[in-house]
RNA sequence: GGCCCUAUCGUCUAAUGGUUAGGACGGAGCCUUCUCAAGGCUUAAAUCCGGGUUCGACUCCCGGUAGGGUCACCA
């Protein structure tokens, strides 16, 4: 709705459908704010529908009176036994049909609907009243929601016809299926925008994945922008059946967008997700190594990053040998500490390296620095490490053997 | 069960009567490499089934089957 709103110059309305009072509560709907404000889907009208029950009221006298709706005394639906007065349409059970955006023209027979409640009673209307009557008062022209309305399309058509509204255009997506093929919903594998971006995702990621399901643009390319999106989203391309979701394309896409972040991005946004300070030296160990935010925390608590900020302990079993370290010791105090970069070791150590055999002296001196089995290579950590404590470290190893 | 919608690799999908059925994720293999990650290359993998229509069906029609949605005094 967002998009093709931004797309056309139309307004992209928020309203919050808090009628049944039960079911509405304050933090869901900061839950909807917060969400689409991270995303960056900014709207430009706000409605909550409880705010306009007095407006409800009167269409729903008006259709009493016009003999479109009536008062009905009937046993509570709740348990509680009492007779209670609710609001019923009075059903012209008419052939309904509409031109849907996405499916094309939907007919359906709207007499098995009977006289439906619009009201539990004249201050109380029910969602499908009151949504008409909006979307009337707010001058919605496209109503862009989830397949799961197509069946109630028909009964909203007939409310606007009683009310004397125009029929909007209507589309209606697919759904998204969990992986057991079902309506993703909260009891079955579905997260909560905002769950998302606290696993460390990124809003561009959530955003390209979730258009990407159920649409394509009919080119190979994968990637969008949020502006690509506005230009070349349309109905036309939007599948007609349901999507599974598939979470590990999801981590795909925030690869792909942790990629495009610049050093200085990266390390803000990795600060404000995680909390607190990090060293900008750390980045070249984490690049390339997370998927989403939260693998830091896992690589930090699985002590993996370790060795940058202690002496790393180790085996002499896991360092094999450890005797080449002294030429390699010899070739690093040549370097000044500030040529001590990445480039300029390896141009010094590889000749070495490849003379003795690399693994023979590649592999002691990145444990000597790591203590670690598996790490980034021992160029890149010497550079972070810096001159002083790499060769600290290297003299450690030394003594092992 | 009634009504509505849908049906291409495991998943997301391209191909709107004529292609060796294409791409992406994931998988496998190889290369790169001191290890890991990243990267590069290669590869396996699909038109639900049955009838039509047509010179020719993924594509159009019909019937099955399967999946989804919906049948509230929820939204």
């Amino acid at each position: 709705a967002w998009l093709l709103a931004r797309k056309n110059n139309g307004q992209f309305i928020l309203r919050i459908e808090d009628t049944d009072r039960a079911r509405s509560t304050k933090e869901n709907e900061e839950n909807i704010l917060e969400s689409l404000k991270w995303l960056g889907l900014e709207y430009d009208e706000f409605y909550r529908q409880s705010e306009n029950v007095t407006r409800h009221k009167e269409v729903l006298n008006k259709l009493i009176s016009e003999n479109k709706a009536y008062l009905s005394k009937e046993v509570a639906k709740d348990g509680s036994g009492e007779i209670k007065e609710i609001i019923r349409f009075k059903n012209p059970n008419e052939e309904v049909s509409f031109v849907d955006e996405i499916k094309g023209e939907i007919v359906m027979r709207t007499d098995d609907l009977g006289d439906f409640v619009i009201a539990k009673n004249i201050n109380e209307p029910l969602f499908h009243f009151a949504v008409v009557v909006d979307d009337f008062d707010e001058g919605v022209t496209h109503v862009i929601r989830g397949e799961d309305h197509v069946s109630n399309t028909p009964r909203q058509i007939l409310i606007g016809r009683a009310i004397g509204a125009p029929t909007p255009i209507y589309a209606h997506l697919p759904l998204v299926l969990g992986v057991d093929k079902q309506k993703l919903s909260k009891r079955r594998g579905a997260l909560a925008i905002t769950e998302y971006r606290d696993q460390g995702y990124l809003p561009e990621a959530i955003l390209n994945m979730v258009a990407m399901v159920g649409w394509n643009p009919g080119t190979e390319q994968e990637l969008f922008t949020k502006t690509e999106l506005v230009q070349i989203f349309n109905f036309q391309q939007v599948q007609k059946s349901p999507a599974i979701f598939n979470p590990e394309k999801l981590n795909w896409f925030n690869r792909e967008y942790l990629k495009k972040l610049d050093d200085e991005s990266l390390i803000i946004k990795l600060e404000s997700w995680y909390g607190e300070a990090l060293p900008t030296k750390l980045l070249p160990l984490l690049r390339e190594r997370l998927t989403t935010f939260a693998d830091l925390k896992k690589m930090k608590e699985a002590g993996e990053l370790d060795y940058f900020f202690n002496q790393p302990k180790f085996t002499k079993e896991l360092l094999k040998t450890g005797t080449l370290l002294i030429e390699v010791i010899r070739l690093l105090e040549t370097i000044s500490e500030t040529d001590f970069n990445k480039e300029k070791i390896k141009e010094l150590i590889m000749p070495y390296a490849d003379e003795q055999g690399r693994a023979k002296v590649l592999w002691p001196m990145r444990v000597a620095l790591t203590g670690k089995e598996k790490s980034p290579d021992p160029f890149t950590v010497a550079e972070l490490l810096g001159k002083n404590e790499t060769i600290n470290r290297l003299n450690e190893a030394l003594k092992l053997g």
